[in-house]
DNA sequence: CACCCGCCAGACAACGTTTTCAACTGCCGG
DNA sequence: CCGGCAGTTGAAAACGTTGTCTGGCGGGTG
């Protein structure tokens, strides 16, 4: 059953002259058939075609982008911190979905939030000619990309914006979906709220500490320091940072937690705590499962999908030859209630 | 603030040739220091050197893979179902993790099981020249994929073996993670156990489908086909379905659900009739928040880092020009038992 | 001092394609 | 009947790189 086992050696494609030489026409008029077969007679392009056929050709496209004037690849490289984070497997979706409709395919890697790493990628996509670039950018300085954009790259940055760099990108409302976590909880009685996120040397997490200060600000609270926490690192450490913070002397009453893995991590500790009806709880980042738990886990939602999308889009407008201004797009935020962000004040507070 | 933003349109990067002329060498000996300065003097290297850095070169890939002997891409295309479902993003990363090693990046698209779409990938990966391609096919005949084989592609599937085609693949052990599941649930005392999963014609679940069918066997209990239900649309329906089940007329006393997505639907359903503590359930695949639940879900937990990681070696070791006989690695399941599946049947039989 | 050999640099031909340009065909109008 | 024109075709020159081959140079040896 099945085809042999074939030796990979002979490894070889059929090129366009040997195509032209079964169909019994020349180089050029293969090409051009193969390119849409413009100006070339009916019976002709058909030879070729059973020629194609026949053979098994297929075209390379690596000779072609060579070639060609355009110099386009038809492909993008993505730049994450992770792509086994769901977060950014959804943002890669909506790339990706934007992309097929145009015949364009991805090349993804991950960052681990290194820079050499993310340089590395970078400078690895470029080598292999993509036309577009789309970085979710943990470095400090990303003006190093400025190079590849003058050697004619589109940018993109998705969920964080460039830095000492002026290019399109488009973010989540990180700062107004925190307010609104925390408000939301203000709003449920509560005045001591603790805050769980990555270090602010990374973007998000600095502008949704940003938002839960202004957020306690605007309604008059004080920050206390104490009830500010950032886990080494997320999905190891949050467990035992939350266990810490809520077994402090003056343990906050709700928790705002601001990234899905530490969200994760949160979550366990309090469950495990048994303390999930007591304190209230709102997530940054939506996660599966989420309204499965008891109580249901109250989330601020990003929409990964439509980040990915729009940032696939701007870079297309730039290869359609839009020239204006960089454009910086805001995705909204979205408040789903579900039970653990609507518990009221108990105990302390 | 920041660097201005330039227009694209320029859009060229310096040749070897320029480097060789600011560097007043010949082509030849840029080649050769850029590709390790083999055989050449060490001031005239230095010279090259200063010159790549003064221009901004940029090693052009596409034009040294048309060109070399080896005609390698250092690129590997991936076909999954859906990169936004975590399993996926995971084998993703595990296939990322070994390529870096390698110097190689990955080409990532998502066929969302249509046949039409996974083939028009693969086409769309090797016209780019990847130097291996990693399927989790979902097509009655994978044959299709020879043509690309005898072209020098390395083929490894992964998660779901290749039909009609002799080819290296790595898949989780489905069948004998869903007896484990199964007889895990008997054990604790239940006859009537509910089935949850894809649609037979999907590789994984006909996997687990026979696992729980030989399991039951084993035990000497009958199957009830009105106990096996396949949700149309995982996620949207399972919620529906697992009500349905449940509130039929002789309902099982414990669920094994067969799909990380269908998993999260039948949760939400059991919580939400407030069964959970009456409903014994084991769900395959491991899900983030899935210790967090009330009571926590017991899994049968598929490891997908290490079948993405074995999946990139043993197309590594193909281009490595191993030509023996195909490799059919199974990775094991693991039964982590969190309290969903050991509670003891109440109620019904 | 002649010769040979090893080392290294440069010229040049590929790789598979697109694109330009010249050449050929048949047809029409003058 | 000839010139020109539209419509097709083929030859050949790119694209940026690597690999092969030739040649020059210097040093060691007979």
């Amino acid at each position: 059953m099945g085809v042999e086992a074939m030796p990979r050696l002979p490894g070889r494609r059929p090129t366009m002259r040997e195509v032209a030489a079964v169909a019994g026409v020349s180089l050029s008029t293969v090409s051009r058939v193969v390119n849409g077969g413009e100006g070339v007679r009916g019976d002709l392009a058909e030879r070729v075609r059973d020629a194609v056929e026949l053979l098994g050709y297929r075209h390379n496209l690596t000779a072609s982008t060579l070639r060609r004037a355009d110099r386009q690849s038809a492909s993008i490289g993505l730049i994450f911190e992770d792509v086994s984070n769901p977060f950014f497997g959804a943002v890669h979706r909506g790339v990706e979905d934007a992309a097929r409709e145009r015949g364009m395919l991805t090349l993804v890697g991950s960052s681990d939030e290194q820079p050499d790493r993310e340089r590395e990628l970078a400078e690895a996509f470029s080598s292999r000619g993509v036309d577009g670039l789309i970085v979710a950018s943990a470095v400090a300085d990303s003006s190093y990309l400025q190079r590849e954009r003058a050697a004619g790259v589109a940018l993109a940055f998705v969920d964080r914006p460039p830095t000492f760099l002026d290019a399109d990108a488009v973010v989540s409302d990180h700062a107004g979906g925190a307010r609104t976590a925390v408000a939301h909880l203000i709003a449920a009685g509560h005045r001591r709220i603790g805050f769980l996120g990555d270090r602010p040397e990374v973007f998000t997490a600095a502008e949704r500490l940003r938002g839960y200060r202004e957020s306690l600000a605007q309604h008059g609270l004080a920050e206390d320091l104490d009830l500010v926490r950032h886990p080494r690192f997320r999905g190891v450490d949050a467990y035992e940072t939350t266990c810490e913070l809520l077994s402090g002397s003056n343990p906050p009453t709700a928790l705002f937690a601001g990234q899905n893995l530490i969200s994760a991590g949160a979550v366990r500790a309090v469950h495990a705590l048994g303390l999930q009806h007591e304190l209230a709880m709102v997530s940054f980042d939506d996660i599966l499962l989420a309204d499965a738990l008891d109580p249901g886990l109250t989330v601020v939602a990003q929409d990964p999908l439509t980040l990915g999308r729009t940032a696939a889009e701007l870079v297309f407008s730039r290869l359609d030859g839009y020239d204006g201004p960089t454009r910086h797009v805001v995705v909204p935020t979205q408040l789903i209630e579900r039970g653990s962000g609507e518990l009221p004040p108990r105990g302390g507070g």
